[in-house]
DNA sequence: GCGTCCAGGTCTACC
DNA sequence: GGTAGACCTGGACGC
């Protein structure tokens, strides 16, 4: 049985550039049909006892949702529409920054095409968890790793899929359940402490979406978590909604340096003062100038 | 087949 | 505060 929901689209937003902003697409319990542009994710409501699959694509003025398996009720219905909000940020305003990209001539392609809104989890702390899986590691290990904490800790669904597992799940483990099973290696006793701290309410990620703190002291939190460094913290804070750090790991270094420095390398602050002009969005404006080619092939 | 390097870094000890 | 060295994994590469 399925069901399906409407949202409305709103102004300046690109489905395709959303989904295809960042690879968190491509990491479980997100798996994108390329062909037909279609984004599944696997839900679980409140209390993580209803769970369902759930696909969404765009029509001309809609986001379509179709929910598989069971009959869904209304309260997990209105967290779905809530979360599917959240994780396509229909509720983001980009304004201010495509005002800032329009005069410039290699940026102005970012607000032609609304892209920007950078794809993200249902909870704050999956995208903690899955950002701490893309530090010092190729993108096939972050994909390992992530698989494994779906399909090894998610709860099923009718249909057999795996949702991204809860805190307290991931707090019944050990460190060496992680290290073991989910191939974390030395970021298993993170996890395990990470996992133990937000399920006691030690510590609410999600807390930092509506956090009054700065954000140099909303950065200076996120880093008390064993395993998130300066990479981590700004990648962390571009998906709650803070632009102004530039998040610069090893890839994005050598993507400048081929488009901006001559393939010749050069210092971080240079790249910084390269995006100086954006103000608090110079880290939105880093990422997507430096993914604009990853768009040529859709 | 084996050894080495390195990839979407971070932590700790030491200065 | 700045820096060197250790830390897991697994794919790519050279031999």
């Amino acid at each position: 049985m399925k069901q399906t929901y409407f949202l409305e689209k709103p102004a300046n937003f690109s489905f395709k550039y959303t989904v295809f902003s960042h690879g968190w697409y491509d990491l479980q319990p997100f798996e994108l049909d390329k062909e037909n542009w279609r984004l599944s994710y696997v839900f679980s409501d409140e209390n993580n006892i209803e769970r369902t699959a759930a696909t969404v694509w765009e029509t001309e003025n809609t986001l379509r949702i179709e929910v598989s398996g069971n009959r869904v009720t209304e309260t997990f219905k209105k967290k779905i529409l809530r979360d599917v909000r959240h994780i396509l940020r229909l509720d983001d305003d980009l304004s201010e920054f495509y005002k800032l990209a329009k005069p410039n001539k290699e940026f102005a392609w970012i607000a032609g095409n609304n892209a920007g809104r950078l794809l993200r989890s249902p909870t704050v702390f999956e995208d903690l968890v899955k950002t701490v899986c893309t530090t010092n590691c190729s993108w096939a290990l972050t994909k390992k790793m992530v698989a494994n904490l779906v399909e090894k800790l998610g709860e099923k669904t009718v249909g057999g899929k795996n949702t991204f597992p809860t805190p307290e799940k991931m707090a019944n483990v050990t460190a060496e359940f992680y290290r073991a099973e989910i191939r974390a290696g030395y970021r298993a006793p993170y996890f395990a402490e990470l996992a133990e701290k937000v399920a006691s309410g030690k510590i609410n990620p999600e807390s930092w979406l509506q956090t009054n703190l700065s954000t140099s002291e909303l950065k200076r939190e996120m880093k008390q978590i064993k395993g998130v460094g300066n990479y981590a913290a700004e990648n962390l804070l571009k998906l709650v909604g803070r632009y102004d750090g530039l998040a610069l790991d090893s890839w994005l270094r050598a993507q400048f340096y081929k488009k901006h420095a001559g393939e010749k390398v050069c210092a971080d602050k240079d790249i910084e003062s390269f995006y100086e002009r954006f103000g608090d969005w110079r880290g939105l404006a880093l990422w997507c100038d430096m993914t604009e080619k990853w768009f040529d092939k859709t």
